[in-house]
DNA sequence: ATGAAAGCGCTAACAG
DNA sequence: CTGTTAGCGCTTTCAT
C-alpha cells in the first residue's frame, strides 16, 4: 500500500490533520511544518488525488468533447487544450463522440459529473438539448454559441466577409458558396454574413473531402468563377475534382476554404483560406473554466468570447478569368 | 447537490448497498434490480467515479500519451482508444507531449499515479528511461517495443517488404528510401527489413511534409525511379515537390508512403501506402489493460502483440519508366 | 497551533 | 437476497 497521511503523521509524531494542514498551507508552526515536510519527503508521500477530490469536491480534471478527433480542426483544438492543461497541471479527459448526438449528450452527463468543467466543441445537439444537459456554470461551448451559455467562438461572419471581399476585389462576380449542414451553427453564421452579397448558393454538401468532390461537378455546371467552400476539407475535395476535370486553379477557378487546417498549406495548389484560431480557442476555453473555478459567474459580456479570424491568401485564388 | 446512491435508495425503497449491487452486477432479485434501475434512470443518477475509485482502488480511468495530436497517425490512435473507452464506459486522459521527452516522462509519472494504466504512443524516450519511469504492469507501449514491457505494434518489417516487392514487381531497380529519425524505433524496424534489398538510402529527413519537400530535390538528383517514404506525410511533401518540379507521378517517378493516414487517399495522385492499423491498435492496447486489470501478468508471449500491415495500392505507383 | 472527529459517495464485508 | 456497518484517504469543522 502506498504511504498515506497516517504514515506521515506517525513518522512526524503529529496528527493527520496537522499533516494535512502542513501540506495544503494551513496554519501550522514553522517547526512542525518542517518536521512534516521532512517525513513526507522521506516516505515518498504522494497525496491521493481521488481522496482529496472526494472531499474538496474538485478533481482538478476537465473534460473535452469533440465530434471527431480525426478532423484536423478538432485535433488542433484538443492540442491547444492539452498544452494549456499541461502548463497548469490539470488533467483532461477527451471523448470523441463520432458525430453522434446521443454520445455527445452521454459524454456531457458523465464528464459533467466527474470533472470540474467541460469544454464542448461544435456540439451537434440542439440549443434545447444543450441547455438541458449542461451545467451553464461549468460548461463552455467552443465554436458554438447558445443562449445563456459560456462560449468561445471565432468571428465567423467577419472571416466570411473577408473571403468574399477578397474574391470580389479579384474581379469575381459569380461566386458560389458551398453550404454545409443546414443545422450547423457555424453554417448559419456564414449564411448570415453572406446575406450582404450576391452568391450562387449550392445546397448542403457533407462537410468532408467527399462532399467537395461531389460539389466540384455542380460548380463546373454553373457560371461560377470562384467558390467559397464550407471548410478546408470541402475545398480540398473540390480542388481534387477540379484537377481531375482538367480545370486549372486559380486560372480558371478560384477556391477559398475556411478554417486553415494544417493540410491547407499542403494542398495543390496551397489553399487560400480563412484562418480560425483553433488551439488558441481551446486554451482560452480551458482558461475560462480555470478562472471561474469556485468564483461566481462572470458578467454576461464575458460569457461570450469572440476570437478574430483572418484570411490567409495562398495560391488557390486569383484574378477572375476574362 | 447531485443525486447519490442515497437518493436512489430512498426513491426505490431499498438500502444503498442494494442500489450499489443492482448497479454493479451483484446478486439482486430481478424485480429489485428493475426498481432500482428505474429509480436511477428517473433521477438521472450518475455514479461518482471519484468515490468509487477511493474504495475499489481503481479509478476506471486510463491515460493516453501521444507526441502530437495534430499528426493524423496519432489522432487515429486516439480515436480508436476513445471509441473503445466509450463502449466500456471508462475515462481517458489524453496528454499531448508536443514531441518533448521531458513532457512525456512527466505525463507518464502523473498519469501513472492517478489512472489504472497508461497507453504510451511512439514514445520519444529511450528504453532505459521508459523502464525506469513506467510500471511494466500497467503501461502499454503502442507502436513501440521495449524489453519487458507490454506492447502493441504493427508488423512494420512485413509492410516494408510488401512495399519493396510491389515496386520491384513494377520493374523498379533503383529504389530510394527516405529514412526518418535515426533514433526512432519504427525507423530501425524499416531499415532492418530493408537489409534484404538494394536501396538508395537517403539520410534522415524530418518525418514531416516539409521533410518530404526537401527530399524531393535529393531524389531527383539521384537515379531513383521510385521512392519509399518514411511515412505518408513525407510522401505528400515529396509529391508536392515533384509536382512543382514538373515530374509526373507515377509515370516518371513512383511514390509509396507508409501508415495510410486519411490524407493519403486525398493526395494528388492518391497515394500507394502501407496501411497500419491505428485505431485498432489503440483499441487493442486499451483492451490489454482492461483485461489484465487486477489479474496477474499475461505470459510473455502475450505481452508483445503484433498487428498486421498491408499495402494499399492507389495511383502514385506504376511501372518503371523504360 | 493542534488533535479529535465527522464525513465526502461509494462498495465490501458481515449478518440475517 | 437484502440491510447494516465499516471504512477507502483525505480535508475540515470544532474543540482545546
Amino acid at each position: 500500500m502506498r504511504t498515506t497521511v497516517h504514515d506521515v503523521a506517525d513518522a512526524a509524531g503529529v496528527s493527520v490533520s496537522t499533516v494535512s494542514r502542513a501540506l495544503t498551507g494551513g496554519s501550522v508552526s514553522p517547526a512542525t511544518r518542517a518536521t512534516v515536510m521532512a517525513a513526507a519527503e522521506r516516505l515518498g508521500y504522494r497525496p491521493n488525488r481521488t481522496a482529496r477530490g472526494l472531499i474538496t469536491g474538485r478533481t482538478g480534471n476537465y473534460g473535452l468533447i469533440v465530434p471527431d478527433l480525426r478532423n484536423p480542426f478538432f485535433a488542433d483544438i484538443a492540442k491547444g487544450v492539452s498544452a494549456r492543461a499541461r502548463a497548469v497541471d490539470c488533467g483532461v479527459f477527451i471523448t470523441d463522440t463520432d458525430e453522434d448526438v446521443a454520445a455527445e449528450l452521454e459524454a456531457l452527463a458523465t464528464l459533467g459529473r466527474n470533472t470540474d468543467g467541460v469544454l464542448l466543441c461544435s456540439p451537434r445537439a440542439t440549443d434545447a438539448e444543450l441547455l438541458e444537459a449542461a451545467d451553464p456554470d461549468t460548461t463552455v461551448l467552443v465554436h458554438r454559441q447558445a443562449p445563456g451559455m459560456l462560449s468561445i467562438a471565432a468571428d465567423i461572419a467577419a472571416g466570411t466577409r473577408q473571403a468574399m471581399d477578397h474574391l470580389r476585389a479579384l474581379g469575381h462576380r459569380q461566386i458560389a458558396f458551398l453550404a454545409g449542414p443546414d443545422d450547423s451553427w457555424a453554417g448559419r453564421e456564414r449564411l448570415a454574413a453572406l446575406a450582404d452579397y450576391e452568391i450562387l448558393r449550392f445546397g448542403s454538401v457533407a462537410p468532408t473531402f467527399e462532399g467537395g468532390v461531389l460539389a466540384g461537378d455542380l460548380v463546373l455546371a454553373s457560371p461560377a468563377t470562384a467558390v467559397l467552400a464550407y471548410n478546408d476539407l470541402v475545398a480540398m475535395g473540390l480542388l481534387h475534382r477540379l484537377a481531375a476535370r482538367g480545370v486549372s486553379v486559380p486560372d480558371q477557378m478560384s477556391v477559398v476554404g475556411y478554417d486553415d487546417i494544417s493540410l491547407a498549406a499542403m494542398s495543390h495548389p496551397p489553399l487560400t483560406t480563412v484562418a480560425v484560431p483553433k488551439g488558441r480557442a481551446g486554451a482560452a476555453a480551458l482558461e475560462l473554466l480555470l478562472r471561474r473555478a469556485g468564483k461566481t459567474l462572470a458578467t454576461v459580456r464575458d460569457r461570450e468570447v469572440t476570437l478574430p479570424t483572418g484570411l490567409v491568401v495562398r495560391s488557390s485564388s486569383g484574378v477572375a478569368p476574362t
